[in-house]
DNA sequence: TATGAATGAGAATTCATTCAT
DNA sequence: GATGAATGAATTCTCATTCAT
């Protein structure tokens, strides 16, 4: 292996080269590229079949790459599996960063978060079988990302703020876990997107049509905006739990 | 995960068979105690490690089978996925249908079965990983399968039942669509495990201690029943529905 | 990899199968012959090729085994070089635990010794080149070979002993220190072949004839004879040393 | 193994040259750092694994040499395996060449000898691994190098002039050819450093502690001195011998 | 039924070497 | 002279599957 020193490190910061007339560092530029036509490719074909199944030489194949320079950037595959998930990561986490949550009333900061995370699986598939393959190999590879070490969700401390603007405005139920609530959204939507296969042949019905989907993101919505209506006197169903 | 759902463990000690009248000849209950020990095994690594992952070797080690066998009994390794799959399939849906929801009250019985499905995927961790690989695969397998045609949920049926109680009684709100229901429900729980490997890493928390699983099952209840509270007297969240 | 626990484990005793007429467990011995091919053809390649010259393909090819069996049996190249080492070892050992040296009188023993030394690696060049590539690396497979723990150097006890008794009756000098001795025995002729290609191209003429084979036994002889003789009355090279 | 004898080490600070009247231009004497770099880190890689085993990558990494730059002074990696083998030769014998040995009595030019080459082991193991190699390829790169045709060896002859005169003295054994002397003189050295290794695992001990080398160089001088002394009266072991 | 041995088609990875700038 | 990127031909190793008995 070409050692990891000899990789190429020159990372410029700008998105486009300066617009310098002539030649502005060809090779440079060229890396990064097929840089990233390795990883786009790598994302689909590991999305597709996982660590284990994906292969190699598919991958070398779509990127238009030689199957070499796969093991120029990324050393072997399981590293290129870790960098694909580190992308993937940072863009979801990156996209999370972006709403604006803060300027809602809580309510309407919270459906819009619901749908967030639906639109956002739902328009990122290989996130869910990224995230599939990855749970089924134990987050081995996410535990010893250095890169992901400070990007965990900050959305959780948001949620907080949110449900207890909520709480003091009369809207939203006392007493609920924004980790767990965060779960939850991220469970109505994630779901339906990764089981929809089986889900499909079980009801005999395509789960992932337009219609299906239209229908299950409003349900997400319902099921969470339902759960924090607050109650009219009595107790909830059970007495009392702290946040943990 | 040796797979408690799918392999109802039937070491029994003696090598034949007390003779019990009517039943098999020696060998014939040889053959498929043989059979049980493959699948068991194979339940096992199909579920740890996805059908690309496994590795018929490692079965047949397990197993303490020879490998030969593997394929007179499963002719081979995409067949003996599929039985897999079947098999758990089949025990869950049993595991459903024993359950006696009908002489509940629409409320009780919603509890009992968001809690079922919990325990059911907490005690059958095999289940959630071979769902993830299955529905990795997009579940060609399931598709094909002729043993599941007829398994299909019937508890959807059930569900719309209760619900209809529920609302008779006054104590669920109208217009809850049994099919998204039963997604809901399902998803509360199973993501839950499914994704608790990288929640876990996320968070840096170990999301699967018993204190974690205890506030999480609590949490799944709230959060549906919650959800089908009815309104007091204001409209839901989707305008079209009234009370009265 | 087939897993160690699925390697052939029978090892029959007896050299020849019993003659047993017809059949006499057929795949069993193939197994050991098997074995036996790819040791042989291992022995050659990387005694002629070191560990990292040696190719895999090209002892599949030699030994008429296909090239699957070699990881079958042995795991892999390394492992195989491990096996190849520990089987010349023992052999080696083997052949000098068959000296019978103790009815000599202590200068014919000491001189049938060194001529044993020569005349086996003169016979078993591929000990030379075996040891010659264990050496660069460092006797790292050596160390950890289990086969050859106990496998270790006997003979210098037995040098020990002669020298005891050459001394006592005068024919051998004292303060010979029995494993320097040792050593140097080995080393005037592991030299001689180890480095023959470069001697013969540094002298310009074929170190390895058959003359100048004789030549160099016989001078081994003369030079370790020569230097065990005891002094005629005055001292030794090492000052204390007395006579009287 | 950096090889002290065949680099020796320009590290000079400034980037060029001090301006030293006659020298070459800045660039060229560049060049010939380049090259040095190259050299000294390729001995080290050749010694350390062979030619087989070495890596171009490496080479280039630890010299801090672009790798395109080694193809550019030595054409592939055969050629500058070559290379290093002249160089180290050619230290060698430029080594052998300042001993002053004339001037001496024979048998302490003999013992300064035997010193010598065990010294020079001692503080050259590259040359001991380079040795090694390049003998297990059957010298065949020394055959063809032009550049050593005359480099070979003159010290056989110093060492015939040294035992004639000892003979004459009466100091040395008569009919000791010195061509076997010089072989066995660099024997009893070499192959203690060469096989250092296996002898420590085999005897359990590390064989090159500090002690244990003193020990050796000390043995080494006492086995050839010993073995030279001429006779009492008696004839010798093995009749009457000429030089080949 | 049962078993150890065998196989061929890949799969990941490595390596010396060359290209373009 | 110097450099980073690229390449194709191996090379080791893996895996599901079948053979012979």
């Amino acid at each position: 292996m070409p050692a990891k020193s000899s990789a190429p490190r020159q990372k410029r910061s700008g998105r486009f080269p300066a617009a310098r007339p002539g030649s502005l560092q060809p090779a440079l530029r060229d890396a990064e590229r097929t840089r990233r036509s390795i990883l786009k490719a790598a994302t689909a074909e590991f999305a597709e079949s996982g660590l284990a199944g994906a292969r190699v030489d598919k991958i070398a194949e779509v990127s238009g790459v030689n199957k070499r320079m796969l093991y120029y950037y990324f050393s072997n595959k399981d590293d290129l599996y870790l960098a694909v998930l580190e992308e993937a990561y940072i863009a979801m986490r990156t996209s999370e960063r972006s709403l604006k949550l803060d300027n809602l009333e809580p309510l309407a900061a919270i459906r819009k978060l619901v749908e967030f995370k639906f639109d956002y699986f739902a328009e990122n598939p290989a996130m869910i079988w990224l995230l599939n393959g990855e749970n089924m190999l134990g987050a081995q590879h996410l535990k010893r990302s250095t890169r992901l070490k400070d990007m965990h969700i900050s959305l959780v401390r948001t949620i907080s703020t949110i449900l207890d603007a909520g709480v003091a405005g009369g809207t939203i139920r006392p007493n609920v876990d924004p980790l767990q609530l965060y779960i939850s959204i991220s469970a109505l939507s994630y779901f339906f997107f990764s089981n929809g296969p089986t889900l499909s042949t079980a009801f005999g019905k395509d789960v992932r049509s337009a219609a299906a989907r239209a229908a299950r993101r409003a349900h997400a919505a319902d099921v969470i905006l339902g759960y924090l209506r607050p109650p009219p006197e009595a107790l909830l169903t059970s007495p009392k739990r702290r946040r943990n």
